[in-house]
DNA sequence: TTAATTTTGTACAGATCAGTAAAGAATGGA
DNA sequence: TCCATTCTTTACTGATCTGTACAAAATTAA
């Protein structure tokens, strides 16, 4: 009962993530936010309370579309060689298409200070460990199967590959050397 | 001849750094920054023109100090892969060490969209070429040694080694597990 | 001593900040 | 119809934001 909602809480979250993956937690002002989603000052924080509950919802979104959609991609048929440069390709063409340079979210949110209450870091910390997951199993298959060497401890491999890919996405905000990307892929892929 | 000032500009400068490293281009005020540096505002605008010009020579002076700190330790004696894994160990001392986890600042300017105008962006870019030409070179007095394998190009080990180095640094910011890092640091040496 | 120059401190501008208060509008149920 | 409930809109709070204006203070050169 009472006066339904006028908007989709789903699309205000959509266009709140979007928001906050452009400019970050800091610099977003709720008067943006609310141009954005189109909501009013009432009605923004009736629905989510504050900017900063807002940005761990966004986060969470982001975990749930983008974050998902990566390890989706993983799981695509293919050797484990393939799959792993294929994720890190396809950061480099998404990056350096991208205007604005937003990265990725969760890498966003775990370098500003500003936002990253302990709730926000649990938040980037859970898509961390699921993209080390993900790519975890990725080196066992590929260890079981031969086609990766298995003198080293999986998860070692695992990390350290993790660990190139997010200095990867880093390294994209800065250079427009694309093949000084490439490099970190084929040297990441080689050292798998 | 005019009236002399009552501070040393380096010192501001100082102040000025490790204050936009604790929060950030977007989070630190120039109230902040007066705080910090023990100017008042006439002062503090006469002297460094800006807010963002002063983020800029803050940046300057990271990277002719805690910059060229870590390129000298990559000079220091010992194997390639020895000094190589020392730089990454020592950052997660220091970064684990730190309440505030302010991370590296030249990877923080990078990340937030907020202050990062061309000139910035070029600031961060000689840092990390900086960063990549020095481990480079280690990476070639390695082959040449015999000390690592010479079946890949050094420019490609050497990026890959840079990027998993900035994404520890990434990673460091938001988790506690130390030995997580470890992981990263002995799967990135063992790729060398 | 006077003039030119620079720094300092303070007050201020105008805008924007996050969040709240309250009145009116739209609904479902009694 | 009338009430309880929820949402929308608007106005507002008090604080804070970056940057500037300007007069007083401190210096050097003449």
């Amino acid at each position: 009962m009472g006066r339904p909602r006028e908007f989709s809480d789903e699309a205000a979250v959509d266009a709140a993530m979007e928001l906050f993956w452009e400019k970050g937690y800091e610099a977003t002002s709720t008067q943006d936010l609310c141009s954005r989603t189109g909501l009013g000052r009432g009605s923004l924080y009736n629905a989510f309370g504050s900017k900063h509950r807002l940005y761990e919802t966004a986060i969470r979104r982001y975990a749930d579309t983008k974050g998902e959609a990566q390890l989706a991609m993983l799981a695509e048929p293919g050797s484990v060689r393939d799959r792993l440069r294929d994720l890190m390709l396809g950061v480099i063409d998404a990056d350096m298409a991208d205007p604005g340079r937003r990265g990725c979210l969760a890498l966003n949110a775990a370098s500003e200070t500003s936002g990253r209450t302990e709730a926000v870091a649990g938040l980037v910390r859970r898509q961390f460990t699921d993209l080390e997951q993900a790519i975890l199993r990725l080196v066992e298959v590929g260890q079981s199967t031969g086609e990766l060497a298995s003198d080293r401890p999986p998860l070692q491999v695992a990390r350290a590959f993790q660990s190139a890919y997010y200095g990867l996405r880093v390294l994209a905000k800065v250079t427009g050397d694309r093949q000084a990307l490439l490099d970190v892929v084929e040297g990441a892929v080689a050292a798998l």
